[in-house]
DNA sequence: TTATTTTTGTAATGATTGATACATAAATAA
DNA sequence: TTATTTATGTATCAATCATTACAAAAATAA
């Protein structure tokens, strides 16, 4: 292949970038900030990603939904996929505190581009509905095996799940801190059984 | 007194700069927005306002905090307070589609603010916390008085109505939805009984 | 070598940001 | 009336915003 050999990576420049909008948004975060971040200066920058400060965020979005898919792997591979998603909130109390700061890129992004972005929103509000129609067939199939007892329709624990997801991400900050949060995911996940 | 009279009310300026604020967050709301939305111009503005959009946005979340301070003052008035949180909960099911999308000014603010703007996002948890507060005394009193059966602590079941609260901010958003909104708040809230 | 291609670094772009300067308007006090 | 005070409207500020322009660098192909 010709031409100059590239330094900055697609994927690295990603990577880096979403750090910083994981911290402090889209709108707050500058293409200053994404050039100290990442290293690679306007020209790289914009030769990599046409689509400017918007192309990267949405990619940073679309990263993230990669960790899902990850997760989903192992559900479908676990023998006791409730278990798993029992435990993934479980382990949220466990973060540090910066982590608990953060919270969700995901949930953060539907917060802050409602009015904003439609494009970037939209595509927030359906991975965050991804993850809800996992959480749904997960019980639904517990239900039919007899392992979860509440009657309660999947549809409703499936979007009772994704609620408290999104509450949690404000909970931590407001304690991010691991005993307070753990008596919390636990009492919330007992309505699941 | 002495001057020119004044044209643009304090009250009128925060109220409609919050109008703003609450769409569109703090970043994204320029002083143009604000100019535009209060018909004052930046004249009247810093001569009112000398914190300038910090000062401002500030007044229009203590604005908010007083809402809630009325509702208190309800509570403390009311027969059966754990009903009126509950009917509270539901009344939220049946705004308006920009209602929904809008949300909580004050849950917002957490979430946009974490590493943005430390003032800004701590007072904003405070008054959540205050919210919690007033959750976890009601359902202890109810408690002691009997009407609740459930024996899990009230501090423990004021943060979780305080997380689903939040949580329900991101839910409406994905699901502005009467609907949808009714039957997962209605099972949630079931849970304290 | 030379031509071609791609990336990089830097300088500049015009627009917008939040905030200030300041003259004028419009009232009251003396 | 005249002096004083306060609010308003407009012009302007430097800083920063996202983005573009473009020449130089650094590789391969011919």
């Amino acid at each position: 292949m010709r031409g100059r050999p590239t330094i900055y990576e697609d994927s690295n420049i990603i990577k880096k970038a979403q750090e910083v909008f994981w911290q402090k948004g889209y709108s707050a975060t500058s293409l200053s900030d994404l050039q100290k971040a990442t290293g690679a200066g306007a020209g790289s920058f914009y030769n990599t990603f046409k689509g400017g400060k918007k192309e990267v965020f949405q990619k940073a979005v679309q990263e993230r939904r990669l960790a899902f898919t990850s997760f989903q792997n192992e559900l479908s591979n676990s023998e006791s996929p409730l278990e798993l998603i029992k435990d993934f909130f479980r382990s949220i109390a466990k973060a540090d505190q910066n982590e608990h700061l953060k919270g969700c890129i995901i949930a953060n992004t539907v917060v802050e581009m409602t009015f904003i972005d439609e494009d970037l929103e939209s595509s927030a509000v359906q991975i965050l509905k991804e993850v809800e129609q996992m959480f749904t067939e997960v019980i639904k199939s517990e239900q039919l095996k007899g392992t979860i007892k509440t009657k309660t329709a999947p549809e409703i624990l499936g979007k009772y799940l994704i609620t408290f997801w999104c509450g949690l991400n404000t909970l931590r900050r407001m304690y991010p801190d691991e005993n307070v949060l753990k008596d919390q995911i636990e009492m919330q996940l007992a309505v699941i059984s």
